[in-house]
DNA sequence: ATGAAAGCGCTAACAT
DNA sequence: ATGTTAGCGCTTTCAT
């Protein structure tokens, strides 16, 4: 940031003239600096890299002079006989989705307090993008978290074979990994929704394609078996306002008095679609959602929700490439699973004594198209020691 | 992202015994591709810099081999002689800020297509920390996007000197710039409200230090006058929720029908405050906010705001900085003005017959502590024409 | 059209 | 503790 319109260290050495100095080009390197304390360039740049491996007064007359002059250490220069570029890259599907906010904040404060930069690469959900973004900053960087990575998992260890890798929001057993503790959140969920009465339950499901949301799903079917409550599934549904609203639909034609979304933004558009059928939330209807994103807090009701240590998660993951400095081995590693936790707020209540008429009154025109039917779960009996022993989807991705 | 576990060019050239080549090290180099093709690494260089200073079959078959060996392109070694480092940095006050999100993603597009990376960095408020990322990107990247800077205008002209700078959401005269057009767009806010039959409106302020809220504020007198309405203005506040609610209190002690907020977050938390005293909106108090924030839509009512051309701004931030590339002079440039648009959404309604008592039932305990006094607007007359000339503030900074 | 050679600015042995 | 000397991988005159 100096910008170094003098001192061109006419007072230290007599610049032989013809002699391109940093007075002609633009900033000074460590060879300006070493001609005009008359060491040698080795020296001004161990003063720098190493600080110790040099007399202390002379790297004390080196900064001195250095800051003198504006010299600042280039770090493409320094990069490229050692590597170290000092770059992290967090690779995200989408930059505007909500969810990604406080794992980037969370990613970012990590990185900085370790004197790492973070680059913030945008794929836009898009596979080719995301390999197109690799390609690009994996030289770059030293380290890469792939959060909701929406490549194979053979291409996620190649990335990791060349560059400490960290995935988020997805299991791998090669690769480090960190996710959210999915099955107690929704444990934490059902209970609640118990808790309040309710007996049946419908699960609007988020893309077929997302690793948590088989996750969620096979979790709600075991926690519901043990709390004996029955549970339906619903969708899947784009996980966006509109696909909550199109779930809101869905809903009314096999109305329950609870339901759990895959995550918030399918809730609140859920919420908004119910209204618009003329269902009350939480009266008519308690909806819990998942993630706690920004808004969560401020739509209407305010959304019970599982909250994902968003934050953490991204802090955590960068701790966690850190650590990855120094041993390159893809080992097997177990997945770090963060806790989260169950937000009440106004979107829950407890389960009304007389059935409301909403879901008979909504007029649902006969006919209309819907992402998919509607499906009840298997006899929980059946259905949940299967669900119990089914392993997280392999290739699956992890659509927040 | 190619892994060359193989294709180590043996039979290419037999390699001298004791001499390491690509096969031990990591990554081939042109060296490697030139010894293999039996040409000069020169020539290998050209075939990828600048395609057609070189025999079309013989790049051809460079390529071919490249492609087998695995060969990538170094953009470190590239960056280091040309400079060129294919990064662009976007620096934004706080990440977390939904204002952000679609100026990054409008950013992030424009630099992939024109084959940039973004580098978005996060400086949390912070001056030293913005301070400290720009000493840590400046010379790594080709150019740099200042979205809400908290720095001085100087600091910023020197960032601006050693690499191409566009500043977002701020005017400057000799650094380009980019702003919403607020002035039309508070005055097609001003005019909504009067068309519903306001008469007085009040503007909740945002911080004294933000660029954008000046703005707000003068083009509302202006078009108060104009049209002949009253305006009064509240706070400082915050420009958060927890601002909005506190300026949710201040307006029970001086009640209008109308309100412009400035901006979204602040909007919806004076809306939630003003349900928390008792006021309905729209049909107690109408509110504008600004921005069109993510959320803005699914608050409850959803609300009315002058939308800034969010992720218009981030592209077209890019694209001036694009162009910048080559005249690298700091000359004379005027801001460059995007359009907001009026969205009506359900926070504002036709002014109430008879006025609602809601601000006399609210209970505002004696003494509450107010972030400021409520001053009403100097005689239109007077003040507008004043307020016509007031330029920018100079030294302002533009928190979003 | 291609080759040879000199850097870009810094780091890291290896000497001294 | 400091100086010398090679590189890191690529680009780029300048020759040929």
């Amino acid at each position: 940031m100096d910008v170094t319109d003098d001192g061109r260290g006419h007072e230290h050495a007599p610049e032989p003239a013809g002699e391109p100095s940093e007075a002609l080009r633009g900033t000074p390197t460590i060879y300006d600096v070493a001609r005009a304390c008359g060491v040698a360039p080795s020296t001004v740049s161990r003063a720098f890299s190493r600080p110790g491996r040099v007399n202390a007064e002379t790297a004390e007359r080196i900064r001195q002079v250095a800051a003198e002059m504006g010299y600042r250490t280039n770090p493409l220069a320094r990069a490229l006989p050692t590597g170290r570029t000092s770059l992290l890259a967090l690779v995200v599907s989408d930059v505007t989705n909500p969810f990604f906010f406080d794992i980037i904040r969370g990613a970012e404060e990590e990185a900085t307090a370790a004197g790492y930069t973070l680059l913030v690469a945008d794929v836009q959900e898009s596979v080719e993008a995301e390999r197109q973004a690799l390609d690009r900053t994996l030289p770059l960087v030293e380290g890469l978290v792939l959060a909701t990575s929406r490549m194979s998992d053979s291409a996620i260890r190649v990335a990791a074979k060349q560059r400490p890798t960290v995935v988020l929001n997805r299991v791998m057993t090669d690769v480090p990994s960190v996710v959210t503790d999915n099955a107690r959140g929704t444990r934490r969920a059902v209970e609640h929704l118990a808790g309040l009465g309710h007996a049946v339950i419908t699960y609007v499901a988020g893309p077929e394609a997302s690793w948590a949301d088989g996750m969620r799903w096979r979790s709600m079917r075991e926690a519901a078996f043990e709390l004996d409550l029955k549970v339906r599934r619903l969708g899947p549904f784009p996980p966006t306002l509109a696909g909550g609203q199109a779930a809101a639909q869905a809903l009314a034609e096999h109305p329950t008095t609870a339901v759990v979304a895959y995550n918030d933004l399918l809730a609140i558009g859920l919420v908004r679609g119910l209204a618009a059928l003329g269902a009350r939330v939480p009266q008519d209807v308690s909806v819990v959602g998942f993630d706690n994103i920004f808004g969560a807090d401020f739509c209407s009701p305010p959304l019970t929700t599982v909250a994902a240590p968003l934050r953490n998660l991204g802090a955590y993951a960068v701790r966690t490439l850190l650590e990855q400095r120094g041993n390159r081995q893809l080992r097997e590693v177990r997945p770090a699973l963060l806790p989260a936790q169950l937000l009440v707020r106004g979107s829950t209540a407890p389960r009304a004594r007389r059935r409301s008429a909403w879901a008979t009154r909504a007029q649902v025109p006969a006919g209309t198209a819907l992402p998919t039917g509607v499906r009840g779960a298997p006899a929980p009996s059946a259905g949940a020691s299967a669900a119990v022993g089914a392993s997280a989807r392999p290739g699956g991705r992890a659509a927040p």
